[in-house]
DNA sequence: AGCACGCCGACT
DNA sequence: GTCGGCGTGCTC
């Protein structure tokens, strides 16, 4: 008899029922490999049935005080599920009211029987396949450029014995591109999380970055090729397959320093000694995990920085309101460039000089010829918004969105012919005056003309145009003679940097609604004006008003900082957590009951939906977030459990979508 | 989810 | 008397 013989064991199902530790007997023949971390079958019920799991630990006497059953088989010896990835799931679902088997199906990826075993295979006593650095490759790791911290602050992110307030960062990113080496540029932000991360593994450590979308990824990848060697990399993305996911997954399981790399599930990936945790760009909506239960990177990040006492770094060329936030309560300290570093983005007027080759393109004389003059020197970015139709309801008079009467939420149509509803609490026909001209006459916006690449490209005879769009999207683009027509999020890089970025579609891209249209502007345009050459122009077409301003004047910081001051005084996400409630009726309103009864928390809706559920979203002060999670999933298992009503639980609960306040309400 | 347990109507 | 209906509850 061992001294451990229960294991305690995590069931791989979605049924917040099962989500709890079960205790099982470890037979004598499976006592070897029934080590924490390995995938189980476990019997569940009698029958036969048989359920997939994790062994999460081993104790010596169960607590369960009924008959144990026994582990029916150990799926292999390779263990998958660290103890820090379980308190991490664990932690996450109980803040977000889910459950921790869900978020494992995002942290481990799915089994390659083929890499596990040529894996073990290749495993030594000491749990890894391959050396340590070398002495030289530690010293060209060390070497790696980080060029927007200084030497301090690198040490103290580096320092596990620092105060653990200091290792947090909100780097708000110088706006250039850098040169990598080998003719790979890539912006100085992101060479930063490299050069900081190389260091982090150099100094015994693994470090883990996470970017929004592949473009990024490939481009700290390439960056992290040449300081690394490509053993203490580990690419954890699924965008190369299951194989190389699970590949890159082993890789950062192993027992030495890896540098793990991916989009937004890297910041769940196992990692050994972990030193370092990094995310480029947080306000990008890519990081918002679209399974449930929808945790946000940023959110794993901060749970596992405060598990690992990790180094944190949150950084953007353009800070999110949520960073701002973490910035004014004292949780992050911020490294942010001078003003006078900060990247001048001009307004120019939209007026149109009619003789021009821009005029059928509508582009204003003055960018037209910024742009042409700027062609003879390399190439231009156009960037234009995507096409799509915009529903909302604008006033009459100087077409500024109107807003809700009740809760200030943006007003519009759900289907053609229908009366004009707040997309937020649901009320009907609840415009106030406008909230710029006090006007209280209404139109519907039009989703405005939207140019063509042909057009866009006739304006500027002689120049090989170039489109990349979210469909086909070009990495990066050779200099010439050449106009780069780009859709938001989907501009290529050009060494060097563009002689001249013009922001085309800014009147429409703020004219958007949603609760983050001023943050996701700024993050759009900082971002596209990070591409440019050090002294190229960038010009933001036919907006004026608070943003433009913000962006002439370098003081971007400030109008998020303001942005956030308003989201508080209306209780609006940063400001307040929000979780998203959707069922029958009568499963709403039992849900929403507890919670409403708590201080610092209050509801807009319900509202119907189109499937003839309804929907109501929850606000809650942070410090209301354990009680709240709590209640909503005490609603949610009941609701799975008493099937009164003969139908199965349509309840559903979403922590902090951000797209709860959006107009996404229809359908 | 499944599957067993449990307390009320029509069958040999 | 008892076979079986599905509402209710549990899964180590």
């Amino acid at each position: 008899m061992t001294a451990e013989p229960i294991a305690r064991v995590l069931i791989d199902s979605p049924l917040p029922q099962l989500d709890r530790l079960l205790e099982y007997r470890i037979p004598e023949s499976l006592d070897g490999d029934a080590r924490p971390g390995v995938r189980l079958v476990v019997p569940l019920r009698t029958g036969g049935r048989q359920a997939k799991g994790y062994l999460v630990d081993r104790v010596a006497e169960a607590s369960f005080g009924g008959q144990l059953a026994e582990i029916s088989e150990v799926v292999s010896t390779a263990r998958v599920l660290t103890p820090e990835v379980y308190r991490l799931a664990r932690r996450a679902a109980d803040r977000a009211a889910g459950t921790a088997s869900d978020l494992l199906r995002l942290a481990v990826p799915p089994r390659q029987v083929r890499i596990e075993k040529a894996w073990l295979g290749a495993l030594d006593a000491a749990g890894r396949t391959g050396p340590a650095l070398t002495p030289a490759e530690i010293a060209v790791a060390e070497g790696a450029p980080a060029p927007a911290l200084d030497s301090d602050t690198i040490a103290v992110l580096r320092d596990p014995t620092a105060a653990a307030g200091d290792r947090r960062i909100a780097l708000t990113a110088p706006q250039r591109l850098v040169e990598a080496g080998h003719g790979e540029w890539l912006p100085a932000g992101l060479m930063t999380l490299v050069g900081l991360a190389a260091r982090t593994v150099a100094g015994g450590r693994s470090a883990i970055i996470a970017v929004p979308d592949y473009r990024d990824l490939d481009l700290v990848a390439a960056a992290a090729a040449l300081v690394l060697p490509g053993e203490a990399i580990a690419r954890v993305d699924a965008g190369r397959g299951a194989g190389e996911r699970y590949r890159g997954f082993l890789r950062a399981l192993e027992k030495r320093p890896a540098l793990v790399i991916g989009t937004r599930t890297a910041v769940t990936a196992p990692a050994h000694r972990l030193g370092l945790i990094a995310l480029w760009d947080d306000g990008d909506p890519l990081h918002a995990e679209q399974h449930a239960p929808g945790v946000h990177a940023r959110d794993l990040a901060l749970l596992r920085h405060d598990d690992a006492a990790c180094g944190l770094i949150l950084a953007a060329h353009s800070p999110s309101a949520d960073t701002q936030r973490l910035v004014e309560i004292g949780y992050l300290r911020t490294v942010t460039p001078a003003r006078s570093a900060r990247r001048r983005i001009r307004p120019t007027t939209r007026a149109v000089g009619a003789d021009e080759p821009g005029a059928r393109a509508r582009i204003p004389s003055i960018a037209w010829r910024a742009a042409s003059e700027a062609l003879a020197t390399g190439p231009v970015l156009l960037q234009v918004a995507r096409p799509g139709f915009d529903p909302r309801i604008v006033c009459a008079d100087c077409g500024e969105a109107v807003r809700c009467r009740v809760c200030a939420g943006p007003v519009g149509v759900r289907r053609a012919g229908a009366a004009p509803s707040c997309r937020w609490c649901g009320a009907i026909a609840p415009a106030a005056p406008c909230t710029r001209c006090a006007g209280t006459r209404r139109r519907a916006s039009t989703p405005g003309s939207v140019r063509t690449a042909d057009e866009l490209g006739r304006a500027f005879p002689g120049a090989r145009v170039i489109v990349s769009d979210a469909d086909h999207a070009h990495q990066q683009v050779e200099p010439g003679r050449t106009i780069v027509v780009a859709t938001r999020g989907a501009e290529p890089i050009v060494a060097g940097g563009y002689r001249a970025v013009l922001l085309l579609d800014a009147e429409r891209m703020l004219a958007r609604d949603g609760l983050r249209v001023v943050d996701d502007c700024l993050r759009w345009w900082q971002n596209a004006a990070a591409l440019a050459a050090d002294d190229a122009p960038v010009l933001l077409v036919g907006v004026d008003g608070p943003v433009a301003q913000a962006l002439a004047t370098g003081t971007a910081d400030e109008l998020i900082a303001a942005e956030l001051a308003d989201r508080r005084r209306l209780r609006f996400p940063p400001a307040v957590r929000s979780a998203t409630v959707t069922g029958t009726a009568p499963e709403v309103r039992a849900a929403l009951e507890p919670v409403l009864a708590l201080d610092g928390v209050d509801a807009l809706g319900p509202v119907d939906t189109a499937d003839g559920q309804v929907r109501a979203i929850v606000r809650l002060d942070y410090a209301r977030g354990v009680d709240v999670a709590h209640e909503l999933r005490a609603a949610v298992v009941a609701a799975a459990t008493a099937r009164a009503q003969r139908r199965r639980s349509t309840l559903r609960v979403r922590f902090d979508d951000p797209t709860a306040f959006d107009a996404a309400l229809d359908e």
